[in-house]
DNA sequence: CCGAATCCCCACAGATACTG
DNA sequence: CAGTATCTGTGGGGATTCGG
């Protein structure tokens, strides 16, 4: 679990930031939170435009982090499922004003 | 204004952060939004750990993408306002998520 | 006071190959 | 299948300077 680190006192944003500012790490949660559960080649052809190698990082650093939890069945082939934690959860309201954003800024804009 | 542009269909969430993915953006918006308006001296005060070319560069662009508002006053010395477009304050309730998580998630993780 | 221009470097991300 | 290891290049960002 990361230490919990006030990095600018006034700002909690910036707090916030420190768990989901990784480039994908909000799409990624974006796409657990609407699956519940998902396996890394799921969340791969999710994301085709970003490499095996940052999805991994990004995943890794979401677990260190506390807000995914992962389960790895040791057969053969190796089969991994990500999930978000209760810490993780508790993002739930920041996803979805992005996706909420996402969805309507068209209508904003006009 | 940034040109609409959906990278993914079927992840809304992606489309928000073509605006506020930057490194400080979203820090840069939670103080405007506390201000009103804030001058660039003021926000590198409140920033001090972001370089000027930094802030200079995250601010052109938010202006770029129609999120902010500048104003200068071709006074000596020059003076220039930071405040937010009405596009900009419809980020509001995802800058406000993201306060709230930073201010409470010390709790949470109890 | 604000910010653009130039130089420069190294950290980060892609490609590829390898392993349990 | 789900990652790691290694190598390599590139551009993001700091430091500094200049200009309005």
């Amino acid at each position: 679990m990361k230490e919990i680190y006030d990095c600018d006192l006034g700002c909690p944003v910036q707090n916030t930031l420190q768990f989901i500012s990784g480039k994908w790490k909000s799409v990624i949660l974006y796409h657990i939170f609407k699956n519940d559960v998902l396996r890394f080649s799921e969340l791969q052809a999710k994301l085709p435009y970003v490499s095996k190698r940052m999805l991994a990082k990004q995943l890794s650093e979401l677990e260190a982090d506390g807000i995914l939890d992962k389960q790895i069945y040791p057969v053969i082939p190796v089969k991994t499922e990500y999930r978000v934690t209760k810490l993780g959860s508790s993002l739930y309201p920041v996803i979805e004003a992005m996706e909420i954003w996402g969805t309507n800024y068209t209508q904003i804009v006009k």
